[in-house]
RNA sequence: UGGGGUAUAGCCAAGUGGUAAGGCACCGGUUUUUGGUAUCGGCAUUCCCAGGUUCGAAUCCUGGUACCCCAG
C-alpha cells in the first residue's frame, strides 16, 4: 500500500469509535498507526482494571487491521494539567468538567506532540465531531449524529490542533459505526460505550472524590432555613442533584424529591428544594471565565446564538455579549435548570461550535412569575 | 402512673374483619466519554409485644411496652 496521504496516529481507546476511525483512515490510504494512552495510574489494585481490557481490545483491533500500536503513559501530565485543576475546582465549590481539559491538555496537546515525535503530521480520534477549514481558519462542527455529538467536549481545543486532527466517525452515525466494525470483525464492534471520566472511568463518584478531598460534613437546609438532613461535604454535590441527599419523607412536606439548589460555602450548608421544577433551580443569565474560541477570537458580531450548559443538552437560544476580561455574558431566552458554575458554556452558530468557557456565576434576571 | 392520643418498611403515610396503597430514601439496570439529570426495575409473608375472638385480623377484645398531649 502506498502511503501517499501521509502518516496519521490514531488515539486508540479500545472502543469501537477509535477502532473504526483507524479502519476508515486505512481505507482512505493513510499510513496509520495507533497509540494507546494510559493516563491514570490505579493506586489501589482492588479495583477491577478496565484499562487493561481496553489495551487488549486496542491490540486486537490493531492486529486485525495490521497496524502498529504504540503505547504511552501520560499520567504525570494528566495529573498536573487536568486532575490538579479538577480538585482545585471542587475545593472552590464548583463542579468541573475534567474531560474538556483532558482534551485540551492531553489528547490534543501531549498526544499531538507525541505523534509528531513518531513522525506523523496528523492525529485522529474517534470523536463525533467534524473538523474543517473555512476562510483559512479551522472550524469545529457538530458530529453528524446529533445524538452523539461531542463538540461540547472539544470546544477548548486550540484551532491549530483541530487543524491537524482527523475525525473519521464525525461524518457517521453511531449505528453505522457499529455496523462497519461488525462487518470488519473488529473485536470492539459490540463493546458498550465507555462512560465516566476519561482515563479514570466509572467510579462511585463520592467514594472516588473522598480519596482526594477530605469530608466536611454539615447540614442540609431548605431555603427557609429548616434543617432537613446532613451532607457529607459540599464538594460531593452539584446543583440540580437528587441522588445522595438521603432526605426521606417529611411530615408537612409534599411527596416530591429534593434537589440541590445552592451551596453555602461560608456556612458549609447545602440548600435543597423540593420538586424538580422549583424556581430556585432555574436561572437565565450567566458570566463565564475567559473563553476558548475555536477560531481564536470571538465572532464578529455579538448577539443571537445557541448554547449548551452541559453535555447532551439540547441547544438553547441566547443572547451573548463579550466582556472586557475575555469572558462572555449570556442571557437565555428561557430559564435553564441547574446551570452550574464550573461546568462549561459552549456557544454554537448552527452546526459551528464557536467555543466556550467555564461558568463563573449565574442568576435570574427575569421577574419570577407569581 | 388522672385523662386523652399514637404505635404499619430507613422516613412520611394509606388501610377500621378478607388476606399490607402511594411517595421519599436506598439498591440495581438503562441512558451518558464530566458531575448531575432522566428512565426502568427491586424494596414489609408482615403491621410495637403477648394472648384471645373469628373460616379469616394491621383492622375486634384483653394484658403489657414505648412515645406524645392535657392535666399535676
Amino acid at each position: 500500500m502506498t502511503a501517499t496521504l501521509g502518516k496519521v496516529i490514531v488515539g486508540m481507546s479500545g472502543g469501537v469509535d477509535s477502532s473504526v476511525s483507524a479502519l476508515l483512515l486505512l481505507e482512505q490510504g493513510f499510513d496509520v498507526e495507533g497509540l494507546f494512552m494510559k493516563n491514570w495510574d490505579e493506586d489501589d489494585g482492588t479495583d477491577y482494571c478496565t484499562a487493561k481490557d481496553d489495551l487488549t481490545d486496542a491490540e486486537a483491533v490493531c492486529d486485525r487491521l495490521g497496524i502498529r500500536l504504540h503505547t504511552a503513559n501520560f499520567a504525570a501530565e494528566y495529573w498536573d494539567n487536568v486532575f490538579e485543576h479538577f480538585l482545585a475546582e471542587y475545593r472552590a465549590g464548583r463542579t468541573p468538567n475534567p474531560d474538556i481539559l483532558c482534551n485540551r491538555e492531553i489528547k490534543f496537546k501531549v498526544f499531538l506532540e507525541y505523534a509528531e515525535m513518531l513522525g506523523a503530521e496528523k492525529i485522529a480520534t474517534g470523536h463525533y465531531v467534524r473538523g474543517g477549514i473555512k476562510d483559512g481558519r479551522p472550524r469545529l462542527l457538530k458530529g453528524m449524529d446529533a445524538n452523539k455529538d461531542q463538540s461540547y467536549f472539544l470546544h477548548a481545543v486550540p484551532e491549530a490542533a483541530i487543524a491537524r486532527t482527523l475525525f473519521p466517525v464525525g461524518e457517521l452515525e453511531k449505528p453505522e459505526v457499529r455496523a462497519i466494525a461488525e462487518r470488519q470483525g473488529l473485536a470492539t464492534a459490540r463493546k458498550k460505550d465507555s462512560t465516566g471520566i476519561c482515563f479514570i472511568g466509572e467510579r462511585r463518584f463520592r467514594d472516588f472524590l473522598q480519596q482526594y478531598l477530605p469530608a466536611q460534613p454539615g447540614v442540609i437546609e431548605t431555603p427557609e432555613g429548616q434543617v432537613i438532613g446532613e451532607h457529607l461535604g459540599l464538594m460531593y454535590y452539584t446543583l440540580g442533584q437528587r441522588q445522595g441527599l438521603g432526605i426521606g419523607g417529611l411530615a408537612d412536606h409534599p411527596e416530591e424529591p429534593w434537589y440541590v439548589a445552592a451551596k453555602d460555602l461560608e456556612r458549609n450548608v447545602l440548600v435543597a428544594v423540593q420538586g424538580k421544577h422549583h424556581p430556585l433551580l432555574y436561572t437565565d443569565s450567566l458570566v463565564t471565565e475567559a473563553m476558548d474560541w475555536v477560531a481564536g477570537a470571538p465572532p464578529a458580531s455579538e448577539g443571537r446564538y445557541s448554547a449548551k450548559t452541559r453535555y447532551r443538552q439540547g441547544d438553547v437560544n441566547c443572547t451573548m455579549r463579550v466582556d472586557d476580561d475575555g469572558g462572555v455574558e449570556v442571557r437565555f431566552d428561557d430559564p435553564q435548570r441547574a446551570v452550574t458554575p464550573g461546568q462549561s458554556l459552549v456557544l454554537y452558530d448552527g452546526e459551528i461550535c464557536l467555543g466556550g468557557g467555564v461558568i463563573r456565576n449565574t442568576w435570574m434576571s427575569k421577574e419570577l412569575a407569581a
